[in-house]
DNA sequence: TCCATCATGTAAACAGTTACATGATTGC
DNA sequence: GCAATCATGTAACTGTTTACATGATGGA
């Protein structure tokens, strides 16, 4: 898929995509900063929704620049030329915009988890079938989460107090899916024998 | 964003996409099924991830038959073809395969939130903004809750066992959401006057 | 008659994706 | 000298998106 979420924009001078409105506020917190640099704090985030791959980032830095949002200070590295980029004032009224309220209808109703859509059709698969699953699922989601916390509470890092508590926030929901997936797998040990769900 | 998760497939004979396994899921919960049935369900569905376009379902279908996924039935209708599809055998052994374990690792990690986002960057809005945007957010999240409630438990209406399983599931989630933003919205409140976060 | 809903589809735009190419720097 | 990493980018592809067109059916 390219999978990215379109804030529902037709025009032009259309709205920005959430990829776009995230890389603004990576650069806010950190400029000047180079395309790579966005990259690697993307790929070191928590999820997967984005590979932050170069093919994404450096044709969105050239749109936002395009668009006046940020500003490049090029420098020699070598042959080539070294990129770093600061947001400009309009760049920053349009984070101000994007953490405004109200928040679009679709960001609050956005909620997508790929094993929740598994175990949504999780019917269609024998028993035995169901129950490996969910064994899986949990195992990974305890891999995971440990990852996480172990991540969090590092010693020696300090994350900015924002980020601190989104991490938090993720992990948080990784223990409800833990738990959500461990009742679904004891419910399903108790049907057993006595047939179906 | 045209936001689709490509299972990283890049060869022909190539692995589903993960709205191409969910429809197949679809279609072989109530077969057979008009391409305007499942934009239907996928509409209905607690999330906003997809939109159910016209113009994904049906050439999504087109796709799906075309790997022998699936099979239409066709009928007259009026002047038009009505097409209702089946799955093959073929198509019921791939939707076991999407069903089984291991997951893939990226749908383990794959938890996104814009609203989670936004937090993570709310350094960058003044202290009145913030709070601001976790009232709309709290109130917001509380509202689709109630929604997400009253659906699950609507009089004459039974879900399927794991139907209503994975809708539980959606409405934890929200919870746990709820109760995290809460508890960042009191933490402001205790910050305020004495300084930052 | 009109309108909402059921229903089938197409066209263009677009932001992602994978894959590839290339050069600089640092440390072994 | 070599490998890993830092760094900048392009090319082709693709599954979405929005927007539009059109026809059938049923009820007010």
């Amino acid at each position: 898929m390219s999978r990215f979420k379109q804030s529902a924009a037709p025009d032009p001078g259309r709205m920005a995509t959430e990829l776009e409105s995230c890389v603004l506020a990576i650069l806010a917190q950190s400029e000047p900063c180079t395309a790579y640099a966005v990259r690697r704090f993307l790929s070191a985030s928590l999820s997967s929704y984005w590979s932050a791959s170069a093919g994404a980032i450096y044709p969105l830095l050239r749109r936002l620049e395009a668009r006046g949002w940020i500003r490049a200070q090029e420098s020699r590295w070598g042959t080539r030329v070294r990129r770093a980029f600061k947001l400009t004032r309009a760049g920053r009224r349009h984070l101000r915009e994007w953490l405004s309220p109200p928040l679009p209808t679709w960001a609050i109703a956005y909620t997508y988890d790929p094993v929740r859509t598994r175990v949504f059709f999780l019917e269609a698969a024998p028993p035995a079938q169901q129950r490996a699953f969910l064994d899986d699922a949990i195992a990974q989601t305890e891999a995971i989460l440990l990852r996480h916390r172990s991540e969090l509470n590092a010693p020696g890092v300090e994350f900015p107090p924002f980020e601190a508590i989104g991490r938090r926030g993720a992990i948080e929901e990784l223990e409800t899916r833990l738990r959500w997936l461990r009742a679904i797998r004891a419910r399903l040990r108790r049907a057993r024998g006595r047939g179906a769900l």
